[in-house]
DNA sequence: ATTAGCACTCACCTTGCAAGAGTGCTAACA
DNA sequence: TGTTAGCACTCTTGCAAGGTGAGTGCTAAT
C-alpha cells in the first residue's frame, strides 16, 4: 500500500488536531474542520488503511485514531508546515537573550528558561564542560600564613583560584620561582603530563618543598578531573513544571518516573549527546532507549564556539507535542547561542 | 473540659496511629491496637469531648478521626515521644557527613541530601549568604591585551576572580599602584563605602583611568549585590520527589501548586528564616503563611559557624509526618553541620 | 463511670442502563 | 472503480440505584 496525497492530507490533519486538542480524532471531525472535501466515510476506509501502515492507532474500538510514533516521525520527517519566526519574535528573542550577557552559564542557563517559557515544555541544556582546557598560566598571591593563592588560568580564558598549603617556610621568592618553571613549561599542556616531565626538574630546585609541591599538583590534577556539580551536573532543567500541564501527565504515577529520571543527571547527558550528528535531532515516544519517555519526545541541536561543538539545548514533551514550534525555537536558540557565545569568545580571546 | 490523661492516650493514639497509616482511625482500632482497657464506646465518648476540644476532626459522619492542626501541636508540644539516636547511627550519619569535606558548599547540600534520604521527606538547606563580608585586599594579573585578572579577598577568607578592562594604555605600574590604594584603603569596608570617598583620591592620581576605574568599581558592587544563584537561590531542595510518595499527594493539582512553590526560592527562604528564634522551630499545617502548604508541616534548625548563625536545614512533609524523627534528625544535623563548619572555620583562617 | 446494643449516616463499590461517539461493513450510486 | 449513505455494532462515559461496611451517637443497663 502506498500513501497517496490523500493520505497524507488525513495523517496530517490527524496529528495535528491530535496535538490541538489531546482527543483522538474521528472521520467525521477530520471532515468537518479540514476541507478535504470528502465524507467521513471514505475517510473512515483511509484511515483503516493508515492504521495498517502503523501510522496511527485506536486506544479502543470506538474511539477515533491517535498517531502512532511511526505517524509522528512521517509528520515530522515530511508533512509537517515549517514554522519561520518573524523578525518581531526573533528581536524579542534576541532583546531577552543577550539582556545577561554577564557570564557564559547564565547565557546558557538563561536560554533553557526561555525556551520552556516560549514552547510551555521542559527544555534541557547540556552546559559546556570546562575542564578539558590546558593550562595556561599560575600565579601565587600571598593569602595567609602558611597559604597562598593559586590562580589558573586556561588556555580558553577561564580563571580559578585555589589555596594552597605552603607551609611556613616558603618565601615568597621561592613562589616566585616556581611559578616560573611552571609557566615556563605549562603553556598548552594537561595537569597528567605535567607531573611526568615536571617533578624532576622542580624537585631539584626546590628539594625540600615536596609537601607543597604535591599540594599543588594534586589541586591542578583535581582541577581536570570531573567533579561533582560541572561534569556530572551539566544539564540544565527549566519548566518541569510544565510537563504537569499536560493531560498525558495526570497521572501520578507517570510524573514519578519521569521526575525520578529528571534527576538522573546522567541519563539527560545521554540523551543529549548525540555525538553522532551535529545538528538537529529529533526522538520520539519508544525511538527513545528510556521506558520512562516512551510518551516523550526529544528535540535538541547542538551549539558551538567558533566551530566546535561545545552543548546542546533541547526541549522534551509528550509526544504529542508542537513539533514545527519546538523545532523552530530550538533551531534558533541554538544559532542565536552559537553566535553570541562565537562573539563572546573571540572578544575575549582574541 | 480539661485534658485528662486518658484523653491524652487517645489523642496520642489516634496521632501515631494516622501517621502510621493515614487512614481515619476509628474508636475501635484504638481499643484493639492500643491498649488502654477500655472498650470503643468509652473511646468514643473520649473522642467527642477531643473533637470538641478541635484537637480532632472527622473528614465525614462516618469515618474515623483525624488529628486537627492542633492536635499536632499538642503532640508535638506535650504527648510525643522524643527519639534518640544511637551512638550507631550517628556514627553512621557522621562518617557520611564528613565522607566530603571538601567545599563548605558541597557539606551543606550533602547535608540536605541526606536529610531527604533518612526522612524520606523533603529537605530544605538554607545556605550560608556568602557575600555580606567586607573586603580584605585585591590583586591585578596580567591576562590579555587590555584585560586584567582582578583577584579579590573577603575578610571571610573566599577568594574571587574577574576579568576587568583595563584599556590598552594602561601599565603594569599603574595597576600596581591602583591595588595599593584598594588595599591601603580598603581593609573592613564595603564597596558602597569605598566608592564615596576613596574615588576623588584614585581620581587624582590616576585621572585619565575613569574608564577603567568605573569598570572595576562596578564589579566590587556587583560583587556585593545579591545576584541571581547566590542570595536568590540560597535554598537547597532534597528529595522533593518524595513528596509524591506521599498519599496526601496523588492529587496532581496539589503537586502542581506545591511544586510551583519549590521554584520560588524567595518563599522558601521566609519559611527558613526564623529571624526572631534561634534553634528548632516548628510549623504545622495552617500555621503556616502560604495557603498552598496547609497541609504540610516544617521543622527547621539553624547552624551556626562560631555562635553566629549562618544558615538553617529543615525538613517539609505533610501534617502527617513522623515528627519525632524529623525532629530528631534535623536536630541532629544542625548540629553536626555547626560542629563540622566550626572546624572548618577555624582551621581555616585560623 | 463504663459499656453493650442499636439505629443511623455516609463513603464506596458494584451493577445496570442509556447516551454518545466512532467504527466497519454493505449496498447503492456516479 | 471510487465514493457515499445507512446501519448495526462496540466501547467508553456518566449517572442512578442498591448493597455493604465502617464508624458514629445515643440510650439504657451495669
Amino acid at each position: 500500500m502506498q500513501m497517496d496525497e490523500r493520505k497524507q492530507k488525513i495523517l496530517k490533519a490527524i496529528v495535528q488536531d491530535y496535538i490541538a486538542t489531546a482527543e483522538p480524532v474521528g472521520s467525521r471531525t477530520i471532515s468537518k474542520k479540514f476541507e478535504l472535501g470528502v465524507s467521513p466515510a471514505t475517510i473512515r476506509n483511509e484511515m483503516a488503511d493508515l492504521e495498517e501502515l502503523g501510522l496511527i492507532e485506536q486506544p479502543h474500538t470506538s474511539a477515533g485514531r491517535v498517531p502512532s510514533d511511526l505517524g509522528y516521525r512521517y509528520y515530522v520527517d515530511c508533512l509537517m508546515d515549517p514554522l519561520v519566526l518573524s523578525e518581531k519574535e526573533k528581536k524579542i528573542i534576541n532583546q531577552e537573550i543577550t539582556k545577561r550577557l554577564d557570564e557564559v552559564q547564565e547565557v546558557i542557563e538563561y536560554t533553557g528558561k526561555l525556551v520552556s517559557q516560549v514552547t510551555n515544555l521542559t527544555s534541557l541544556v547540556l552546559k559546556p564542560k570546562n575542564r578539558e582546557s590546558a593550562l595556561n598560566k599560575i600565579y601565587f598571591l600571598p593569602y595567609d600564613t602558611g597559604k597562598a593563592i593559586m590562580v589558573t588560568v586556561k588556555d580558553n580564558g577561564t580563571v580559578e583560584n585555589n589555596i594552597v598549603d605552603i607551609g611556613n617556610d616558603t618565601s615568597p621568592e621561592e613562589l616566585q620561582i616556581l611559578a616560573n618553571i611552571f609557566n615556563d613549561r605549562l603553556s598548552g599542556s594537561k595537569a597528567q603530563d605535567l607531573k611526568k616531565g615536571l617533578l624532576n626538574e622542580i624537585y631539584s630546585e626546590l628539594s625540600k618543598k615536596r609537601r607543597m609541591l604535591d599540594g599543588v599538583l594534586g589541586i591542578l590534577e583535581r582541577m581536570f578531573e570531573p567533579k561533582d556539580g560541572e561534569n556530572t551536573e551539566r544539564v540544565y532543567l527549566g519548566g518541569t513544571l510544565n510537563m504537569l500541564n499536560q493531560p498525558e501527565f495526570k497521572d501520578i504515577d507517570k510524573v514519578k518516573s519521569l521526575f525520578s529520571l529528571f534527576e538522573e543527571n546522567r541519563k539527560l547527558q545521554e540523551l543529549l549527546n548525540p555525538d553522532d550528528y551535529q545538528g538537529l535531532n529529533i526522538t520520539i515516544g519508544s525511538e527513545n532507549p528510556d521506558l520512562a519517555f516512551k510518551d516523550c519526545s526529544i528535540i535538541s541541536a547542538t551549539y558551538h564556539i567558533n566551530g566546535k561543538q561545545i552543548g546542546s539545548v533541547g526541549v522534551l514533551g509528550p509526544t504529542r507535542m508542537d513539533y514545527s514550534k519546538a523545532i523552530t525555537i530550538v533551531d534558533y536558540m541554538t544559532k542565536s547561542l552559537t553566535e553570541i557565545l562565537t562573539n563572546k569568545y573571540r572578544r575575549q580571546q582574541t
